[in-house]
DNA sequence: ATGGTAGAAGGTCTA
């Protein structure tokens, strides 16, 4: 089953791009963030032709995740636990039932960006990486195959930005955010991409600003993580670049897994 | 150091 995730900037303004996408990579399962509206005018019935079954979670105007599946899901919740004050919509997470093998569960984050940091939004960010850690933390405890995806703001290594030197500075480098990753990584977590592709550099983002696209300035910042059961069923992962090289893109690209 | 682009809004704010 391929699983994929994709930062739409907006589902509305990109939509003929994104079902262009999905007729074309047909992932049986993806999480979709920034979708930039609120629940009543996400394109349900698009994908719905489609053959998927449709979970929003939507604010308006700012971030907005969705979960989209042709096999049949349950168990959603919707919103990160652990801070009853916190309205942004970031977080979506079920579990699917695909024909023939085990259960699934999928979390579809879209981590704070953070910038600018130091500063309350920096603050935001990490406390919300915390509570992260505390939700996969429980979600692991279940031992079943989970997929933690979606846009995290968060560049692994040097090797995951075209000039390290340039973001030393940025919320999406700085050594906290690292860190804040790495322990959600260390509770046991695995990288898809760096799993089947260790060494290559794969972006997954390209500013709209300063021809980031045309010089190949980007970012890894989109990431698959998987539990130990998830990662026993891996069989590629990659990155569909040419999705950012279109007409009116998103500034991210898909990022997709495929599993037993 | 600044501003460059894009989207939802119809204010600037977020990224």
């Amino acid at each position: 089953m391929k699983i994929a995730t994709y930062n739409v900037n907006s589902i509305n303004a990109r939509l003929e791009r994104v079902l262009e996408w999905f007729d074309d990579a047909k992932p049986d399962v993806a999480v979709l963030q920034e979708i930039k509206c609120v629940d009543e005018k996400f394109p349900a019935v698009e994908f719905e032709d489609r053959g998927y079954n449709v979970a929003v979670h939507g604010q308006k105007t700012y971030n907005g995740v969705a979960l989209l599946s042709k096999y049949p899901f349950e168990e959603v919740n919707k919103g990160l636990p652990g801070d009853d004050t916190d309205d942004h919509a970031r977080y979506i997470e079920a579990m699917v039932f695909p024909k023939g093998v085990k259960p699934v569960r999928i979390a579809g984050v879209y981590v704070p960006n953070g910038n600018p940091a130091p500063g309350p939004k920096y603050d935001y960010k990490l406390k919300w990486m915390k509570r992260l850690k505390r939700r996969v933390k429980e979600l692991l405890g279940f031992e079943d195959a989970f997929v933690l995806a979606g846009d995290f703001n968060v560049i692994p290594q040097a090797e995951d930005v075209y000039d390290p030197r340039e973001w030393g500075a940025d919320a999406l480098y700085l050594p906290q955010t690292r860190a804040a990753f790495r322990e959600i990584l260390n509770l046991g977590l695995t990288d898809a991409i760096r799993q089947i592709h260790p060494k290559a550099v794969l972006y997954t983002f390209w500013d709209y600003q300063r021809g980031a696209w045309e010089k190949d300035h980007g970012l890894r910042i989109d990431h698959l993580l998987l539990s130990p059961q998830a990662a026993d069923r891996l069989k590629d992962a990659g990155v569909d670049r040419a999705a950012r090289g279109k007409e009116k893109p998103s500034d991210h690209a898909p990022v997709w897994i495929e599993l037993k």
